[in-house]
DNA sequence: GATAAAATCAAACATTTGTTTAATTTTGCT
DNA sequence: AGCAAAATTAAACAAATGTTTGATTTTATC
């Protein structure tokens, strides 16, 4: 289904009171209200509010398609180049759709609505079996360890940057960062963040000394 | 505040509930009735729902109080291993109550309500000085990195674990253990964690060669 | 065993919920 | 301009929500 621009503009309006309340603490008229639109608009075009959900990962997991297929064939780049390159896309996505991989992780955590868990489990599936491919390439070429588990490996870099997400307030607390101007802040932890699973990867695919 | 049977009862009725179903998608109906009391001895016993969900918190969050004071003052272990030690009890407690990790991530996630914001990041705040302490004492040692940065390295442990919980499924697919019984299933995925962490860990702390 | 407090209950409460209706307005096309 | 389809609206809808009430039962203390 293609969205116009209505559609989208209900769509972000609902992503981001998702994120803020939680989908089901979230009101249809919260969101009409917001958008400014009429509440049966909401039925109107999407048909449900479960639906509207739905269509915001239809919005959302399309553009995600990471772009890892052209970059796996990419042969001017080693496969600890490509694992760095993907490290830093995911954290890029996260931090540029804070709302919704907070919406996306709460709906992991309940696991209920079939259209979501067929879409995030496809897309999960395609993910690991490029991931593989290019770590047993890696494997091939002698730079990468054997038997490494692919799995393990996304559910630290998943989880690892969505704590940190989650503990930005955290951070900033406990490294004395209160002062930090929102910015300076958002680009010092997303490097920092980068620099820190790169070195996680490197160290448990490769045979460093 | 002294919780009595009934308490417990439905307190933990109440967790098994927003675990599956979500905080506001679980009606108190739900929980008297899968409790086996009246409706209304959840405002007489609690107060409000809300307050009912605090109190599953202090309920948790009070036994977990680490006993990490009285392991790091333990002097027959080296900081390496006091960290395996770390990592293993953390592992076995979100194991052990999978249910409450599941919503105390949904519940950091929206961060709304007060004294659950307070009652974790208050525990989250000990914790990391603790394990500051620990990580200080292992340089000072010589046996561990400078300049560790204690809050991402909490947010891998945590992050990596919670994600595992989530992708339990994906995992049996992925790796083809559709078949392996539950029970067997989780001792295996729990074990492999356990090394992943301490892997990842090693590999931050130490200077390993 | 009387009595007061605590616990339990069915019923009622006012709100809020997502959705629908039916009328009206706007749009797009000839 | 005329007209059918699409978009928009205010109002109404039934169902479900958390909470309270007021009566009744159980418990504990003397």
């Amino acid at each position: 289904m293609a969205y116009n621009d209505k559609h989208i503009q209900i769509i972000e309006t609902a992503e981001l009171l998702f994120a803020k309340k939680g989908y089901e603490a979230t009101t249809v008229r919260d969101i009409a209200e917001q958008a400014g639109v009429n509440i049966a608009m909401i039925s109107y075009y999407f048909g449900s509010k479960e639906k509207l959900l739905e269509a915001l990962f239809n919005h959302r997991m399309g553009g995600i398609k990471m772009r890892v297929e052209s970059l796996l064939k990419n042969d001017s780049l080693s496969p600890l180049q490509k694992v760095d390159i993907l490290i830093d896309e995911h954290i890029e996505r996260v931090v540029h759709h804070e709302g919704f991989y907070k919406i996306l992780l709460s709906e992991q955590v309940i696991n209920k609505n079939p259209v979501i868990i067929r879409l995030v489990s496809e897309i999960k599936k395609r993910n690991a079996e490029l991931i593989n491919k290019l770590i047993i390439d890696g494997e091939e070429k002698g730079v990468f360890k054997r038997n490494v588990d692919v799995v393990l490996l996304m559910s630290t870099m998943v989880g690892t940057v969505m704590q940190v997400l989650i503990n930005q307030n955290f951070y900033r607390d406990f490294n004395c960062l209160k002062k930090m101007p929102a910015k300076e802040f958002e680009e010092t932890i997303q490097k920092k963040l980068s620099i820190h699973v790169k070195k996680i990867f490197k160290a448990l695919l490769t045979n460093e000394g």
